[in-house]
DNA sequence: CAAATATATGTGAATATTCACATATTGATA
DNA sequence: TATCAATATGTGAATATTCACATATATTTG
């Protein structure tokens, strides 16, 4: 039914998805999306260990998830794609109205 | 800088990324994009175990991004929400503009 | 070159995930 | 009730992920 190459794409895919499910890694995402941050203002603004953040944030690169600018010491980093974003917004509208949802029902039960 | 309460979307949200973190997975919600199905038929779509099947549909019912009904022996699964298909959809798109993108500059590099 | 700041990585412990195999459960039917 | 087809789960091995701590690297400046 899928050709190697399609799963190829979806095995990548995958990754990309990987790149996604960590809470961590989902607030440094949101945290890039109003622009570019190095790595202290993205530590002191999540509150998150230095070499954590670090981490997560070679997970998202090799991902290609984000880029980065070296300028001296400090290193920018930026989202690689908006629609990163979109697509957590999307999962947060799906979650959102889940959870509507079923508030709906528990009103009705009780 | 985060509340609680969003924190815990956030947390939840995390979840939802988690389910989609598996190539298995992926492929059992792009086979619902078109309609519901039971777990035999997805099992012979995709070539995968029964059991693996089963675990990684439960996987998806525990986050709600899969719905069931069962008509006698059959359990039909459908999708929750045709957005976790958009989601999905736009990651396929940043992942091909990505890998383009990189095909390009190999060919101005060589 | 030495010191200071910013960022990255080595490492091991703790935890989580996936898979295969066997087996259990559920519902229909004889 | 016995049986069958469909689906779900128990279990352990293999693998992957996360985190904290210490330490390394890179860049600027004195």
């Amino acid at each position: 039914m899928n050709s190697v190459l399609e799963n190829e794409v979806l095995q990548l895919h995958a990754e990309i998805c990987a790149g996604l499910a960590d809470p961590s890694r989902i607030m440094i995402l949101y945290s890039l999306a109003d622009g570019s941050h190095n790595v202290t203002e993205i530590c002191n603004a999540l509150g998150m260990p230095q070499p954590s953040v670090s981490r997560h944030l070679k997970i998202l690169r090799e991902r290609r998830m984000v880029t980065t600018e070296r300028q001296g010491t400090v290193v920018h980093y930026s989202l690689a794609d908006g629609r990163l974003i979109e697509a957590l917004d999307l999962l947060r509208a799906v979650l959102r109205d889940g959870l509507a949802k079923r508030a709906e029902l528990i009103d009705v039960i009780s």
